[in-house]
DNA sequence: CATATCAGACCGACTGGTCGGTTTGCAATG
DNA sequence: CATTGCAAACCGACCAGTCGGTCTGATATG
């Protein structure tokens, strides 16, 4: 292995244990020191792959929580039948979903909720990211429309959006009461307000 | 005033500036120093009202943000027609809310999603009182049911546990995107729910 | 009524430790 | 031999929490 792979496996050690960090602690919360520690790499190292601890934050965001949502989400967006695909995709996470994800959470959200009122870059990344999953719902929907599985009256994006929010409150609940039960009985609502908008 | 009306006042004063600071910082962000700060009062008046940092946001929880709630939502719940009033209280928040209490979001959630990974004492206290929430809220359709008002045939507790996951998650929304047209267009969200189990 | 006593309320300097970030220097490599 | 990649020592700021001491006012006593 080269110098420059060796170089990029190490900024991307840093991201991953840096994302354990955050999803675990907050960010505000997230030591650099413990991010070392774990990584077993130096400040020089970090310093030398991110200008600064927000740098760091960022880049987690963007190259490691994002692309973790879009992997899951994607398939159900592109669906010519969205409602029966996402409400599959609610029913595998209820089980798929480790104790420990319960626990932590949805990394966007978290990270939403902590930093929005207080980092306007931070809230900026994520505002983006989740009008961007809505759009993507909405779009998602509207074709459903087209394609006859979706019915023609509904508000696609008014859906959409309220789906979202839903879905984040349901999973912060699960991650508050670290219940995998009330996390089956919130996505039982979310596939019930699905199951309503079909043609 | 004597000694014991100051003495309780000094704590009361703690306690509305730290429950200021949590609300804008995160309880692990929130520093003591700055507390003191704020209220003018010194480290041994801190120490000497609360052992604890800790000890501080616990009461923070109870004697600020729970209390305040309680009051908000507490008319609606003893209402024989919830759907209604509570319908009438989303519409009216959408308005009443100001841009701070929007950027901010909810304290209890707040404080959830932020602590219940990592001190149980924290989870265990915000658990508890979601839990009285969604049951004071499942016992109000209840009433209703037997009221007439609402449909006999739905899961009361479920609706209930959706209807709350779905509030934080619409609070959770608005907040990230500091804008309250999102807010009213996930309360049409709810209140498009609480009309769906109309009796 | 005057004085002594004492406990609760509070002050703020200080402690050990952690924080994010900087600097310096060295080893490997192209 | 210049550059990249990183290690390690180091920096000042800040953290929660402690502690010796002070002040105030209520109560007991003569």
């Amino acid at each position: 292995m080269n110098v420059a792979a060796i170089s990029e496996d190490n900024r991307r050690k840093l991201l991953e244990v840096a994302a354990e960090e955050i999803l675990e602690n907050g960010f505000q919360a997230t030591s650099i020191g413990d991010i070392l520690t774990k990584t077993g790499l130096s400040k020089g190292a970090l310093y030398h792959h991110f200008p600064s601890k927000l740098a760091l934050g960022y880049a987690v965001f963007e190259e490691v929580f994002i692309p973790g949502c879009v992997e899951r989400w994607e398939p159900s967006l592109n669906d010519p039948d969205p409602i029966s695909s996402i409400s599959a995709l609610l029913r595998s996470e209820i089980t798929a979903m480790t104790d420990e994800s319960i626990r932590l959470g949805c990394p966007v959200n978290n990270l939403g909720q902590e930093m929005s009122p207080i980092d306007e870059g931070f809230r900026q990344r994520i505002s983006g990211a989740i009008n961007h999953w809505r759009s993507d719902l909405q779009a998602a929907l509207a074709r459903g429309q087209e394609a006859g599985t979706v019915n023609s009256e509904i508000n696609t994006m008014q859906a959409a959006t309220f789906f979202v929010a839903s879905m984040e409150g349901s999973i912060g609940l699960a991650k508050n009461a670290q219940d995998r039960e009330l996390l089956a009985v919130c996505i039982e609502g979310l596939i019930n307000f699905l199951e309503g908008l079909r043609a």
